[in-house]
DNA sequence: TGATCATGCAGAAACGTGCCTGCCAACGCG
DNA sequence: CGCGTTGGCAGGCACGTTTCTGCATGATCA
């Protein structure tokens, strides 16, 4: 009885708590917590009065205290890759900073805030964080993560179909498949007799479905592959492969480059031997920068689409979270876009007056 | 005495608590917690045993009964700003990529997970996560936000330094303006008689200072300003105001551009317009891409070596959070770091085969 | 007029930890 | 033997919410 008035013992004098603001109004705690969260059957008046104290008192409700009551965050993990030390890779850079984000965005607008967490992570990290649910970028084929977090019971939505059985809760992807052989056509149809492909060593499906797309469409047109892989997280290596590839006795006269650098990395090649864009070699690459719009010649790229992407991965993880059956299937596969551009013509248009910049993206 | 075998009513099957591990163990809550923890007096045998039983039961300390208890969380946000709807802009989309990743790098290594959230939010957002301090990136005059983040008692740290009296805790920053300085000198040491700016609309200080000090440098060689402004925030403006640049009456014959696409949007206006680079433009650009060294000519740039400030803010924030009295000052200033290439070298040593991708940054 | 019911609110039990307090046994020592 | 001391652990409160339950009060109705 006696405690009644007294100010909160172990209260630190920033924080107003729901007990502050109760007392202050002269109502009950649940009285503010209804009044605050709009449930409950209160009169207009309460709610207002409570409000404005709440606002006069700068009361914000405790997050954790919510979340433990609740069993809801309001937190997504993004897991991304890594390389050595550093997380997520080069060559990865402007897609995964489109996709995260587009992703940051559609968490955003629907209440939830994203926490970057690195896949190869220590167990403190995670145990740390109360996530809601994870999106995880191009899982590896038993990820240990994935598999904790569905014992767990958490959602778990990738980006890049899943390799072997890993229980995902969804996923979403490219046509990897039906994009390289769209590439690969194209290139043929500007005239290219011989096409070669600058690749990576490591196995995320990503690289594995491309490349062995590029090798059925080589057998079914009955070419002689010719290829180089490189470690795709080291930036320099890309150049030198890209040497390597234009130093083939065989050499190609056109190339798609998987990654993101490749286009700069093949034009500076091609300048070392003299070969000229688009006339002696024809270019594309997959990558989500603009400065393929203003190099010399332009480079036809191939977009993934990674604003989209990071879009639906996280519409899916919250509609899984929140129990919504979602009208969305539970495997999204996202189209490609080819923006063509000198790079790949044989006949430009024009060939040494660059046309003004074209309002590209979405 | 009835309850105390039954398996906790409100439990999910997928999810053990301290009390499960508890009875499992044959011992008391306190002791799982002292043995987790490495606290309280428990002779190995017992620590050993409950952590073997902990492991067993796949047991997860709760992240967010933590937080409650010990009023740290672990997290720490990342505020970026944002251009309408879509968080951070275009132009800082190198810098703010190695940035966060540095950060969050950092942050791992310390136990901490970032958290990613808009500057302009509605408050439910922010209120809903528990952070235990924040990172501000290019706060504006009278922030809101971290004005609201003072007022809690949270630590603060901005990259950039704050304008007017804004109470942040510590910030990081480069040295502008003697970066300006010594590319203007750069310039005119290369030969340049007018030197022109690309800079911005906006009123941050990034901006703001580089054109003082250009502004300043004018006014000292008795140069005309020759410069253009447009919003950061628009790709296609840059590539606009960079051809307004070189169209002008008084043309420079060299240009310093504040922003990272402006390098390919001069180096395509100058196209346009039929200057060599360098011979008749000597082009400087702020940028942290790795394309410059490959365009054509490849192009000079500035960094300001946003993995060290990523780091650099982190580590600062962390200090203050966990009471660390810090050794590093409170303000921290990064060096800047001229990478020169060919394009602002009147004399390059050689123009047709540019040398082999060297291995640069770190 | 007494029973029924909607309205407006308060009490109190969780949520799962961390940690302060305190009990019991064993031990050393004068 | 009595007493302080230390190791080894258990009880229980508190963190700040949400929410279930329930008690009044006035209005409505047979």
């Amino acid at each position: 009885m006696s405690r009644a008035e007294t100010p909160r013992r172990g209260s630190r004098p920033g924080r107003a708590g729901i007990r502050d603001v109760a007392a202050a109004a002269g109502v009950s705690i649940t009285t503010v917590s209804d009044a605050l969260n709009g449930k409950g059957r209160l009169p207009d008046a309460t709610r207002r009065h409570v409000r404005e104290v709440a606002e006069r008192l700068g009361y914000r409700p405790s997050a954790a205290a919510r979340t433990l009551r609740t069993g809801k965050s309001g937190l997504i993990g993004l897991t991304v890759t890594t390389y050595g030390d550093e997380p997520f890779t080069f060559t990865e850079f402007a897609y995964f900073a489109e996709m995260a984000r587009a992703a940051t965005s559609a968490a955003l607008a629907r209440g939830y805030a994203l926490v970057i967490l690195p896949a190869t992570s220590r167990h403190d990290v995670w145990s740390n964080v109360a996530l809601d649910g994870t999106v995880v970028i191009d899982p590896s084929d038993q990820d240990p993560v994935v598999s904790e977090l569905v014992r767990q019971g958490l959602p778990v939505v990738s980006d890049g179909r899943p390799a072997g059985a890993l229980p995902v809760t969804a996923w979403v992807d490219n046509d990897h498949d039906a994009a390289v052989l769209g590439i690969l056509d194209h290139l043929a149809d500007a005239g290219a007799r011989r096409i070669g492909l600058l690749t990576g060593t490591s196995t995320d499906t990503y690289t594995h479905l491309s490349t062995t797309a590029y090798l059925r469409w080589c057998e079914r047109v009955g070419q002689d592959p010719v290829y180089e892989a490189y470690p795709a997280h080291d930036p320099c290596a890309g150049a030198v492969a890209a040497d390597r590839l234009l130093a083939r006795p065989d050499r190609p006269d056109a190339v798609y480059g998987l990654f993101d650098p490749n286009g700069t990395d093949l034009l500076a090649a091609a300048r070392r031997y003299g070969l000229r864009v688009p006339e002696d070699l024809l270019l594309v690459c997959c990558s989500e920068s603009t400065v393929y719009a203003n190099t010399e010649p332009p480079v036809t790229t191939l977009s993934l689409k990674p604003r989209r992407i990071g879009t639906a991965v996280v519409q899916l993880l919250i509609d899984a979270i929140e129990g919504v059956d979602s009208d969305h299937p539970v495997e999204q596969v996202i189209p490609t876009e080819l923006i063509v551009r000198t790079s790949s013509q044989r006949r430009p248009p024009r060939t040494t007056v660059s046309p003004p910049r074209s309002p590209e993206g979405a």
